[in-house]
DNA sequence: TGCTATTGACCACACTTGTAGTCCATGGAT
DNA sequence: ATCCATGGACTACAAGTGTGGTCAATAGCA
């Protein structure tokens, strides 16, 4: 199941602080985003509805907590984005980052170190 | 202003040839994608909304021929997906490839030239 | 020369997404 | 005991997207 942009930043809160109430989620992206509470709980309900969160009754309301890991999202995004933009070969994106100046002289060096190891 | 999914299906084919007519990039498509010749001609005049590809009158057809460049949608959106999935800091975006395993033996060799001459 | 296949233009329609409003139950404040 | 603020559930609604149908013009074939 796809998670929409917005829905991706509610995540980003959980997966930062992995128990929280809707209201307590809604004051994390305060500063952020200029939501309504209301878009803040039905981000949370679809969430819910997708299987990324999982709520547990406390008292009169919910804790959310994320089911989805981020680091599975992020091996699953980046494969889908790498094959959507970059057919599917990931050394164009690295060189893109490269061309962009995305790369810090310590990205180079750690990418280094994974060929290294990667050769083995 | 965003690409959908399906429209880059469609920008992939023109940028691998600059100028076909809606039945060749339909047909370019063919053996990938199970779509009505409609759905093409959909997406392709979406795109020309949306200015990223454009039209030459040739005969009783278009001719289509991208106008957003390949490098420069590519930088674009290496851009948000950092952002939105890695924080806007693209080494942690680095580590995931390597650690998901999605580097081939040939991106790892194309990964060292490269890094021969970032080196540089 | 009339018919058909093809072309772009326009229309359709359900699903997702962003962004909330409304409703009903209830825990606390008075 | 009352009333209100707050919680979740359900509803709304426009824009974007996936997917394709309809239509009128016309180029080429029979």
């Amino acid at each position: 199941m796809q998670i929409s942009q917005a829905e991706l930043d509610v995540m980003n809160v959980l997966w930062a602080t992995p128990s929280l109430g809707a209201q307590e989620v809604f004051e994390a992206l305060e500063n952020q985003k200029d939501w309504n509470i209301r878009t803040v709980k039905t981000l949370l309900s679809r969430l819910v509805e997708k299987g990324a969160i999982a709520t547990t009754p406390e008292g009169r309301r919910f804790l959310y907590r994320p089911v989805l890991k981020q680091k599975d999202y992020r091996a699953q995004v980046t494969t889908q984005f790498i094959d959507k933009v970059f057919s599917g070969k990931a050394a164009p994106l690295v060189a893109q980052l490269a061309d962009a100046g995305d790369l810090t002289q310590e990205d180079i060096n750690d990418l280094e170190k994974l060929l290294g190891e990667l050769k083995k």
